[in-house]
Formats: structure tokens, sequence, C-alpha cells
DNA sequence: AATATTATTATGTATGCACATAATAATGAA
DNA sequence: TTCATTATTATGTGCATACATAATAATATT
């Protein structure tokens, strides 16, 4: 009566799944008959199949009743991180570096990104962020300063850009893509790796309600991973 | 009545929060106060916070209310997919080649990895994945065959092995880890690039059950990205 | 003052009921 | 046979109510 039965029917019905005891794209007992085995309202039931099928474990549709999901998604979910949590998680100390921070015309390729007159200019800023003193990361970002008004105050020296976005615009939504790239000569130099080196490279671009506010270039050092479970 | 009202209520104080007229950190009104203003049940409103609870958007705790989330979490969400749809969905043709295939003893790395004994053998894939007959990710697999004891019997000419674990094992979980490498000599070869090129690993240890399945690592050829929106 | 005990409060959960809705099956008309 | 109409069904939702629970505030006790 107690015990939170919504989870462990949720539980239980995962098990039966997993088990293989009701196969991929098999019909499972109504909410109805489900209830009844378990001695419990319909509404109990409900509960716990909606959540399988938030997860992506079952399907369920009007009159056709619940099934197993054939395909079962296999989602990696993981944060993008503040790169200061990433640095201290390894126990390391973390400092950025302001490097280039200037007021100019973008390239096309970013007006476009961040939906810029031709001719309008934007904030244009080089990041060092150091583990323990050692180069972890180099970043190359554009800033739209009509989204951010109050940018131009901040000198950074406390926090980091993406932090102080972050505090400014703390809902915004973003695309991001992560690859793999040979370090250049520029970066290879900040960094302080071999020209060619591989880097992992995280470009994201963030807007709020339309409102386009920052892209950026993540280049991660050398050796560098991301963790992610599923 | 009918417009589904926990969505709308959710949609209502989603806006309220993201507009900042609620501040990060800031106490919300409790749900009796919410299902008043709304006109609805406290249960309607309840579901609403729940949901805001389970994306990060809120934390709620008994007695001390709901407050907006000070670090709305940025989660990346995206799908670890089957090679062949990733090509597929590039509009190329897949085909995919098992390059080796034996059954001997891993380095001790693996075994860990696979909780083997110290003597006992396991599987051991090399595959290439193809688009439009063009190298597209090369994979290096070593398979627990005391988990999987049909596969065996498989051919793996008409099913990548991925697919055939997915099948045989839907629900296993894993551990993934993405990074950047320069291309050693034989990677490069298998791909058609040249030696140190930067290329995208992703590497992965699935079980299911304490029973562990297959870890490997999958090189994806020069220029591939990952997208995600957040 | 420090500690243990007892309210108080907002959320968490379960229930029974009613009705809405979408997908299907059954039926009828052309 | 083909198409449109009408049940039927399982899920989707909302409500009023009751009680459980965790965290806090208020109180009493040492």
């Amino acid at each position: 009566m107690n015990a939170i039965s919504h989870k462990i029917i949720r539980e239980t019905l995962l098990e039966r799944i997993q088990s293989g005891e009701w196969e991929l794209g098999e019909l499972i007992p109504n909410e109805e008959e489900l209830a009844e085995e378990f001695g419990c309202a319909r509404t109990t039931v409900n509960r716990a199949l909606r959540a399988l099928a938030e997860e992506g474990i079952v399907i369920r549709k009007r009159k056709g009743g619940t099934r197993v999901c054939e395909l079962p998604k296999r989602e990696a979910k993981f944060e993008i991180p503040i790169v200061r949590q990433q640095v201290e998680a390894t126990g390391a100390v973390y400092r950025h570096k302001i490097v280039c921070r200037e007021s100019k015309k973008p390239p096309i390729s970013v007006s476009t990104r961040l939906h810029l007159g031709a001719d309008e200019k934007a904030l244009y800023l080089e990041a060092l962020h150091l583990a323990d003193e050692r180069p972890f990361a180099f970043e190359m970002r554009w800033v739209n300063p009509a989204a951010v008004p109050h940018i131009e105050e901040e000198k950074f020296d406390t926090i980091s850009v993406n932090e102080w976005l972050i505090k400014s615009v703390p809902f915004s939504s973003g695309d991001v893509s992560f690859s793999a790239v040979n370090a250049d000569c520029d970066i290879a130099d900040a960094l302080d790796v071999t020209e060619g080196s591989a880097l992992f490279l995280v470009d994201r671009t963030t807007w709020y309600d339309q409102s386009f506010i920052t892209t950026l270039k993540l280049y991660y050092n050398q050796g560098f991973k991301f963790y992610s479970k599923l």
C-alpha cells in the first residue's frame, strides 16, 4: 500500500521485458488486467506504463494496447559540462585566460550562424582553459553583442565566458557537433602540442527564443575523453 | 477541460521560468495555490511540476516547496546509432565486411573488461563499414562467447555484428567514451587515409546483468561528425 | 544553551470514478 | 465490392479525496 507501488510495478514489468518473458514487439496485458494482477488501481499501472513509454521501453497506442518496443533505443545522454567542472573533476586546479578579445566583422559562416547583417560586428574571444597551469582546452568564440549587451562591461577575470553566458541566459537552446580534427599551427601552439595532433572538437551554437547568442569551437587537448553511459 | 491541461500548465510555468518572471533559485507558489490559479485539481499541477522536475528545470522538496533550479543542466542526448543507419542517413549505400575473425586469448586490458579468466579465449573481429564502397568506419571488437554462444554459428554476411548483438541482447547496459586519436598505420590503411589523420573514436563496453558481452573500438573516418541538440 | 520531542507543511502517492480520444472492428449503404 | 458510418476498446486525462512522508518550525525538556 505504501511501498510506492508504481515504481515497483514499473520495475516488475521492466524485468519481464528484459528477461524476455515478453518478447520484442509483443503485446502485453492491458492496464485493467495488470491492475487486477497487482491488486491496485488502473491509475497506478497507467503511471508505471507511462514511465516505461517515456523511456522508450514500450510503445502505447489507444485501442492498440501496449507492446514492447521493437528496437529499444540506445541513447547516451551526457551533460555539456562547464570546462571548469571537467578540470576540477580530475582533481586539478582550474584557471582560464582570455587570449584575445576584439570586436570585429565575423566571417560569413559565423554571421550566418548568428543571424547578423552583412556589416554588423560581433565580439570575438579566444580563451585558454588550464588544468594545473597546463593547457586543457582552447576556445574560439563569437558572441552576438545585441543578444547580451552587458557583456561589454564584463572582464572575465574571475568567471569564464561560458559561465557568464549561462548565468545571463540560463535557458538557451543549442546545436552541438562533436568531431576529431588535426591541430593546425595556431591551435597546436596554444595547446602546446605538435601540429597535426588529434584533438576532440566541440562545435556549438546557442540561441534563446530566436535570438542567437554565441557560436564557438572548443578544442580539447590530446588524450581528452568524453565519458557516458547507456 | 479537454485541452490536456497538465501540458498547458507545464508550458505556462516553463515560460514564467524562462522569461525570468521567476528567478533562478526562487521559490514558486505551492501546488494548492497554482491549482487555484489555474482552476484545476492539485493532482494536475502536481503532474506538471513533476514533469518539470524530471527535466531538471525545478527542484522539489517536501515541506520545502518547489524552486527554480539554480544551475539548469545542459545535457545533450544522442542515440548510439547503428552504423548502417548513419550511413543510410547520408543517402549512401551501406555495406560491411568482416576483415578478420578469430578466437584467441585477448590482451589483459580486454580480458579485464570482459571479466574473463586469464586463459580464456574470446572472439576477435575486425570489420570495415562502407558507405558507397568507401571506408566509413573501422571496428575492432572482442566478444565474450560465453555470453552469446550462438555467435559461433553466425556468418555476419547479411547483418553486422552490432546489429546481431542488439537483437540477441536487446537490453544491455554500457559504458562509452568518445575521443580523438591519430590514425596508426593499420587503421590508416584500413580507412584509406594518411597516417596521423584525426579520427573520431568511440570506445564501448556492454554487458547484460553482470555478464559482459562485448568491447569495441570504432574508428570513424576523417571528417565524421556527431550531431546533437541541447 | 543544548537537546529531544512534537506539530506543521508541501510534496508524494494511491484510489475510484467519469469522460475524452484515437485506433480499430463491425456494420450498413451505395 | 467499396466506401462511409457507427460501435467498441485501450489508453489518456482530470478530479476529489485520503493518507504517507520528509523537512522544517515550534515547543518542551534537560
